[in-house]
RNA sequence: GGCUUCGUAGUACAAUGGAUAGUAUAAGAGUUUCCGAAGCUCCAGAUCCAGGUUCGAUUCCUGGCGAAGCCA
C-alpha cells in the first residue's frame, strides 16, 4: 500500500473511532501533498466533515491529528492550519521504504491481472511515408500499451494497415505510367518514400489533365471524373477487387516496398506490434452484422435499397451503412473489425489511438455496435489526440507544409550531435557509441516533447524549441541519470551497498529536506503509474520523471555523497540515488525513451 | 446551421472541487579551489467575459466571445 492509501485508510478508521455515530466514506478523504510553506508531508482536507460533525475544522484537525500520531506508526507530528491537517511522516517510514525497494526493478509494476486489452495505433496508409503528425500517434500508442502492461493488464499492440483503396491505386497507376520499372534497389530510395513520390506524381498529373479538359470547355466536375489517369485508378480498383492477378501482383510488390520502409522507421523509433490487421482482409467484414441488424429491425432500408441506422434518439443523425448496390462504406468494415478483434482476443477493452478529427466517427461506431447488440461495444474506447501543428500552420499533406517523419528523426539526431559537440561532451566515446548516444538524445527529445502534453490537447511543435535540449525535456532527465551513473562508477564508493550492511543499518540522523523530498517523490511512483494507466496519459509520467530529475539535481547540489558526515549517511544517499536512477529508467522506458550512462 | 473539444504569465505546458494557481523557456541577479555548471539559487510575471451551484471554482452548470475539428 502506498503512503497516500495508508493515510486515507488510517484517517478513515480514526474518524470512525472518534465519531462512532457518524458514517464516513473513503472517497470523502482528500489527501494532498503539503504545500512547501507549511511543515509536513501530506495534508488531509477537513472541510468535507465539518458539516455533518458540526464541529470547527481546527478542532477536528487537532483531534484527528493527535489520534493519528498516537495510534499509528506513520506520523511523528501534526499541525492544523485553517482547515488543513498537515502530517509529518516519520523518517523511519522513509528509510524502511528505501530498504525494501531501492534495488527492486519491479518497483511500480502492478501484479498481473486478467484484463485483456488491445491498443490499436499507428495504422498507416501504404501510399506514402509516415509524416510528422503520425509520430504523436505512434509514441502515444506505444507508451500507453507499456503503461497498461505495467498496470498488470494483458495487452495486444495492434496495427491496422490501410493497404487498399483508391488512394493505393493512385500511386500504383502513376508508377505504371511513369516509373520505368523503378524500385527501391534501383533508385536507392526508401520504399515508402518511393511509393509516396508516385502518389504525389499522380496528383500532379491529375491536376494537369483536369486543367487540359477544362481548357477544352468541360465543366470542372466533369473534368475531374473524366481525367484519364483517374479513370485508370478506378479501373485498377475494380480489377483489384475482382482479384486480377497482375494488379494484385503489382499491389503486393509496391506494398512490400512500403512495409520494408515502415519497418525501418518503426525500428528507429523503437516501436513494435504484436498483431497486424490488413484492411484488404477486413474490408468485407461487417456486412453480415449489418444484414442481421436489418433482419432484427434495428436498422432500416430506404427505397433505393440502402441500409441506414437511425441515431436521432442519441442526438445524432442517420448514418449510411450499406449503399443501394450492396457495397459497404468506411464504417461498415470498422464494425466488422471491432467484432473480429473482440472475438479473437476476448477483449475487455479495445483502445483506438486515432486523431480527434475522428471523434464523431468513433462515437458513431460505438453507438451502432451498441444498437446491434454486439458485446464488443462496451470495451471500445477512443484515445483521441489533438493535431500537431507547426507555428506556421497545420501539418497536412495538402497544404504542402508536410514534414516527413524520417526527415524529422534525422534532424533531431543531427541536432543532438551538434549540441553534444558544442558542449564538448564527446570525449571517451567511440564513433559507434557517439552515434548511439545521438540517437538516444535526439529521438528521446522528440518523443518526450510529443508525449509531455496531455493527449487530447492539440499542440504546437516548434522545431526550434524542440531542439532546445534544456528545460522540460528528455535530455534534462537523461543528464540527471548520467550524473547518477557517474557517481556510481566511482571506485572509492561501494557501487551497491551489500545487503549484509543493511542488517546493521541504522539511521540516527534526521533526513534533510532534500533527502525527504526525493524519497517522498520516489514513494509516489506507483501512484503515478496508476494515474497514467487510468487516464491513458503518458504525460503524467513525463511530469513525474522530470520533477524527479529536478529533485535529484537539487539534492545533488545540497549534499556531497562521497563526503557525507557518516557512513550511514553515505550509504543512505547512495541508496537514494540508486533508486532514483532505477525509477527514472523505469518511467522513461515505458515512454520508449532510453537513458544513457554517460553523455 | 448542429455537435464535440479547447481558451491559464511574452511563449509552451501543469494543477482527483481545496491553502498564496505550479513548471519550463525567454528577461534580471547570483553561483565552479569541493562527486558532471547540459546544473543549482534568488527575482519578477497568468486563470477569455458574465452569471449560477458550493464553506471553497482554473476545475462543475448556464449564457456569451474566441480557436480547432467533425457532421450536412
Amino acid at each position: 500500500m502506498t503512503l497516500v492509501q495508508q493515510i486515507k485508510a488510517t484517517s478513515l478508521s480514526a474518524l470512525q473511532t472518534l465519531y462512532p455515530d457518524a458514517s464516513f466514506d473513503i472517497s470523502q478523504i482528500a489527501v494532498n501533498q503539503t504545500k512547501p510553506e507549511f511543515s509536513g508531508h501530506y495534508t488531509v482536507v477537513l472541510f468535507p466533515f465539518v458539516k455533518s460533525l458540526r464541529c470547527k475544522p481546527n478542532e477536528l484537525g487537532e483531534k484527528l491529528g493527535e489520534y493519528l500520531v498516537q495510534h499509528t506508526s506513520l506520523f511523528d507530528a501534526h499541525q492544523t492550519v485553517s482547515g488543513f491537517l498537515n502530517l509529518s511522516i516519520k523518517d523511519s517510514v522513509f528509510t524502511n521504504f528505501l530498504l525494501n525497494h531501492f534495488n527492486d526493478t519491479c518497483y511500480g509494476t502492478a501484479a498481473k491481472n486478467d484484463t485483456r486489452v488491445m491498443v490499436e495505433y499507428s495504422s498507416p496508409n501504404t501510399n506514402k511515408p509516415l509524416h510528422f503528425g503520425h509520430l504523436r500517434n505512434n509514441f502515444l500508442g506505444f507508451a500507453v500499451s507499456n503503461i497498461l502492461k505495467a498496470d498488470g493488464q494483458q495487452v495486444v499492440m495492434a496495427n491496422l494497415v490501410n493497404d487498399r483503396g483508391i488512394h493505393i491505386c493512385k500511386s500504383m497507376v502513376a508508377w505504371q505510367q511513369f516509373g520505368n520499372g523503378a524500385t527501391p534497389e534501383s533508385t536507392g530510395i526508401k520504399g515508402d518514400h518511393l511509393v509516396g513520390d508516385y502518389y504525389v506524381r499522380f496528383n500532379d498529373e491529375y491536376k494537369k489533365q483536369i486543367a487540359a479538359l477544362v481548357a477544352d470547355g468541360k465543366e470542372q466536375a466533369v473534368a475531374e471524373k473524366e481525367a484519364p489517369i483517374m479513370q485508370a485508378a478506378q479501373n485498377m480498383l475494380r480489377d483489384w477487387e475482382k482479384g486480377d492477378e497482375k494488379v494484385r501482383e503489382l499491389w503486393s510488390k509496391m506494398n512490400g516496398w512500403v512495409y520494408t520502409g515502415f519497418d525501418k522507421t518503426y525500428a528507429r523509433l523503437g516501436i513494435s506490434f504484436d498483431k497486424y490487421y490488413y484492411e484488404s482482409e477486413t474490408y468485407l467484414l461487417g456486412k453480415k452484422i449489418v444484414e442481421e441488424g436489418l433482419e432484427r429491425g434495428v436498422l432500416f432500408k430506404k427505397v433505393d435499397g440502402s441500409v441506414w441506422v437511425d441515431l436521432t434518439d442519441e442526438g445524432l443523425d442517420q448514418k449510411l451503412l450499406l449503399r443501394g448496390d450492396g457495397t459497404s462504406v468506411y464504417i461498415t468494415q470498422d464494425l466488422g473489425t471491432a467484432k473480429l478483434k473482440y472475438e479473437e482476443y476476448k477483449l475487455d477493452q479495445s483502445i483506438y489511438v486515432i486523431a480527434d478529427e475522428q471523434n464523431y466517427h468513433m462515437q458513431v461506431l460505438q453507438l451502432i455496435m451498441k444498437k446491434l447488440g454486439e458485446p464488443a461495444w462496451q470495451g471500445i474506447r477512443h484515445l483521441s489526440y489533438g493535431m500537431v501543428e507547426l507555428p506556421s500552420g497545420k501539418m497536412k499533406s495538402r497544404e504542402g507544409t508536410v514534414v516527413d517523419a524520417d526527415d524529422m528523426i534525422d534532424e533531431m539526431i543531427a541536432l543532438a550531435k551538434e549540441q553534444t559537440e558544442a558542449a564538448g561532451k564527446t570525449e571517451g566515446f567511440s564513433a559507434e557509441e557517439l552515434q548511439a548516444l545521438y540517437e538516444m538524445i535526439g529521438i528521446g527529445a522528440l518523443k518526450f516533447y510529443l508525449l509531455r502534453v496531455e493527449p487530447k490537447k492539440k499542440m504546437i511543435f516548434d522545431p526550434k524549441e524542440s531542439i532546445d535540449l534544456h528545460g522540460y525535456t528528455a535530455t534534462f532527465i537523461q543528464y540527471a541519470h548520467a550524473r547518477i551513473c557517474s557517481i556510481l562508477r566511482r571506485e572509492d564508493l561501494p557501487l551497491m551497498p551489500d545487503t549484509s550492511h543493511f542488517q546493521s543499518f541504522s539511521l540516527t540522523e534526521e533526513l534533510t529536506k532534500s533527502e525527504g523530498k526525493l524519497l517522498l517523490a520516489l514513494e509516489q511512483f506507483p501512484e503515478m503509474m496508476k494515474a497514467a494507466a487510468v487516464e491513458y496519459s503518458p504525460s503524467v509520467l513525463c511530469n513525474y520523471a522530470f520533477s524527479l530529475a529536478q529533485l535529484f539535481n537539487s539534492f545533488y547540489d545540497d549534499h556531497p555523497i562521497a563526503k557525507a558526515a557518516t557512513e550511514e549517511k553515505k550509504n543512505l544517499r547512495l541508496m537514494i540515488i540508486v533508486m532514483t536512477a532505477q525509477v527514472l529508467r523505469h518511467a522513461m522506458k515505458l515512454l520508449g525513451i532510453r537513458l544513457p550512462e554517460k553523455m
